[in-house]
DNA sequence: CAATTATTTAACGTATACATTAAAATATTC
DNA sequence: GAATATTTTAATGTATACGTTAAATAATTG
């Protein structure tokens, strides 16, 4: 068995490909792309593009707009709002939901992983390996929570802010308080506290999704 | 000006004419079917129909199964419970937001006339009609919520388990209670009393679901 | 010259031909 | 005759030609 990677459509390719683009910030938020152009950069004919920006319309990278070209997203600091509120809410019900499924030290044990990487890179002062950490603190978190469609939702939103986020990481203080959230969440969790579990984690989104927005507007940064 | 139907897209009509077809019941929940019959059978050519399905499938409403046609999605009992789980959360924090809006009575008219209406329908015994006047009351309450991400997503999800409430609708009993909890959360909302608001909504939510799920279960109702 | 109308352009929307490939059917081998 | 290999089939995936139409440009008119 060979490690090639497996040859997918065109069509998967371009939305792995434009997505790619997009985060990388080649396809910078606000900025418009005719599907011609789409096609010719990514060496394919434009049915595939076509498709690929349908799924990623689904999805609120871009916005198709006929004879004007894709424009890629832009996200204002009440879209942050919005897309926050939602995370808060659906973040702090898998938090609930991972407490309510009483799982054991070792169904736990990489969120258990995540909070002490994301402590060492605190202590390292390693921004990046922080959010790494942080990132799959998240993810587990959701996953742990066992409900796909909240797992899909967050999956999605999390794109969406993912290049504010990446903005915002080096004009933030380093987060110290986070990582006792994280820690006094898992602690929640593992002795099966729903209610508390849904509180601190409630509590520690908005204040994230708070500092954010503070950190977007004192910066000036209008759409990202 | 003419009132004629405004000549959309053969995609869009296509996303449209699908969505009727799956909620009539015409294409039955798990049934496959070929994008060639799609196709003839809306009178265009598979381009649109495929299109269409890419934005149906983003959806939940079907699944596009390369080679085994599309497949019109299937509910079990697991796959309510998710849907009821994010539909509770966040209509519950719609709720919250529309009460801390503190909007005027005259803002809430509409509501207040869902109210009534559903009070007058249960009065006539007609099961429909509360139905409908059940659907407004929520949409207008996501509305009041400000959200477009959480109208968004709830309008989704309603799709994705209107075929299971139509089913419903005339097994379960008359919606008394439902009626009293519309009305205590049309009273928090117009108090502000957001942490009412989203207590009251939360609880209507988490019934309903559980009288859906149970009936589904009773009647057998294994994937709908 | 401003406003309107006509023309042109270019991008999208659609149909269609064809390439690709998974699945089914058939043939072959032991 | 079961297991495997081959061929065939059929549905999808893709490219492309072309029709359609919104937007831009040019022409016209008062």
């Amino acid at each position: 068995m060979s490690v090639e990677a497996k040859s997918k459509s065109h069509s998967i390719r371009a939305v792995d490909a434009l997505r790619a683009l997009i985060f990388a910030g080649e396809l910078p938020p606000g900025s418009d792309h005719l599907e011609s152009e789409l096609a010719e950069k990514l060496g394919m004919s434009r049915t595939p593009v076509r498709e690929a920006t349908l799924v990623l319309e689904s999805q609120g990278l871009l916005e198709v707009r006929p004879r004007k070209g894709v424009r890629i997203s832009a996200l204002s600091a009440d879209d942050m709002r919005e897309i926050y509120e939602v995370l808060t809410e659906l973040e702090s019900l898998a938090a609930s939901l991972a407490a309510e499924a009483h799982y054991s030290e070792q169904d736990l044990s990489r969120l258990k992983s995540a909070t002490l990487e994301m402590e060492a890179s605190v202590e390292a002062d390693d921004r990046e390996g922080w959010a790494s950490a942080d990132a799959a603190f998240h993810d587990e978190l959701v996953r742990l929570g066992g409900n796909r469609r909240i797992q899909t939702i967050v999956s999605n939103f999390n794109d969406q802010v993912r290049r504010a986020r990446a903005m915002t990481l080096h004009m933030r203080p380093m987060p110290r308080k986070s990582n006792e959230d994280h820690r006094a969440l898992y602690e929640a969790i593992a002795r099966g506290d729903a209610k508390a579990a849904r509180e601190i984690h409630w509590r520690h989104r908005t204040e994230a999704k708070d500092m954010l927005i503070n950190l977007l507007n004192q910066h000036g940064l209008r759409r990202v």
